[in-house]
DNA sequence: CGGAAGATTGAGAGTTCTCAATGCCTGTGG
DNA sequence: CCACAGGCATTGAGAACTCTCAATCTTCCG
């Protein structure tokens, strides 16, 4: 029951951005041959390695961290299908942060080689370049987050922000999607503890914008949710 | 009284990171044909703007930020001689934040046909990708910075990591360095008030880590400045 | 010498954190 | 099918950190 090729995220995505040739498509199916499970909360590759292969996103979502000396713990990015999870290593050889699974995930382990050949294919490295930079501007709006929004405004700019994403690859529906996290993956991720982001949703739930019950977002009213932000989604580059 | 190329800022730095030819290094002669001056806290490129250039740091500071709606802004890089502000432009065609001078600069403007000659060539496509890379883990440090540091150690980390990039690019002496910024740009840069990045100073100086007069920092006690900020240069990658 | 911008200090307010208790859901074993 | 344990979510109260507002001081520069 392999799935046609042409549904797979990265291909999905890589489309979007670049126009593959037949070729580039082809050599673009070797990224299934070696397809691993995770299941929730487990490391995919920990700071300090150095592996001969990069991960890719099929399914679930994990996410960028870093761990420091006090037990904090920061994420940095969360990855969806179709996303890279660390081709700098490529370059830097070294893992300078870890990656661990949020909820269940699949997770594509592709070659050195393989890498190195999709990077010739000139389609294949342009995409590859788009989303490293669509990537950079992700971190960007992080800092303007971090640095200039309250917490209310911060949660309620990255449901937004996962919104738009899963959106944009199929995983979210007209007002809904499911998010693996936990409250205080949502907390290591936005800075804050689990205590405050509980408050922030029951806000963001008594003024009408969202709901959620076990694992799954629903969007009462995205035009306020996103005012409420300040949330605009052209830093993603989905569109352009 | 030119220079000598190889004292350039960016060639100094491409040699760190890839091999260059002969050609490579005629190639990026053409580095300075354009080159502007600005005075202090001036616009370089503003955001909406789609220049049919990229601008290089050569001389002072600038700083890539994003405005908010409520006149809030935040600093989300700092650029130093040697430092690209904005190939992504290539890409995207459109700057999707502002940068500005900070202390007075000069500034080479790169022609659209010179960028995408460099980028044929395979050493300084190389060195360039590098460097963004090296932008993207400065990006995720400071995330961890906003997310799990308090104001003391944000401060502090930030001294240090300015101090490590300047050093690297001969920019600092044994213990001292230039800082062009108000305490203003400094507060926009670690989501503070100016008045809170004044009272943390005060206490690193008082706890005989550094001290300032006119723009000058000294750095008075290294390991100790480090260790309060949790500083590991690590992530930099100066030294691979 | 005067004016403007930046730096410094004080006092009180607001946001977010810490600590701690309670409630809820889920999977497991009897 | 029920009881129970463990993890997660929720709530409360007080503490800590950072902000706001406002005044004063210093430096720079014409």
């Amino acid at each position: 029951m392999v799935p046609r090729i042409m549904d797979h995220p990265l291909i999905a995505k890589l489309q979007r951005f670049g126009n593959l040739t037949q070729d580039d498509v082809e050599l673009l199916s070797g990224l299934n041959e070696d397809v691993r499970s995770f299941s929730a909360r487990r490391d995919i590759i920990c700071e300090g390695e150095k592996p001969d292969h990069v991960h890719l996103m099929l399914e679930g979502w994990s996410c960028r961290y870093q761990l420091l000396p006090d037990g904090g713990k920061q994420i940095t990015a969360f990855l969806l299908p179709g996303d890279f999870c660390d081709v700098h290593v490529t370059m830097f050889g070294k893992m300078d942060h870890s990656i661990g699974s949020v909820g269940a995930a699949k997770v594509a382990f592709i070659s050195r080689e393989l890498m190195l050949a999709m990077i010739e294919r000139p389609g294949i490295a342009r995409a590859l370049w788009w989303a490293s930079l669509v990537d950079e501007a992700v971190l960007r709006k992080w800092i303007v987050n971090f640095g200039r929004r309250d917490s209310f405004e911060r949660v309620a700019h990255l449901i937004c922000e996962l919104y738009a994403r899963l959106q944009s690859v199929g995983l979210a529906t007209e007002s809904t999607f499911d998010l693996p996290s936990t409250q205080k993956d949502l907390s290591d991720a936005l800075g804050l503890t689990p205590v405050h982001v509980n408050r922030v949703l029951k806000r963001l739930r008594e003024e009408g914008m969202m709901t959620f019950k076990r694992q799954q977002i629903s969007i009462l009213d995205v035009r306020k949710l996103q005012a409420a932000a300040g949330f605009d989604p052209s830093y993603l580059h989905l569109a352009d």
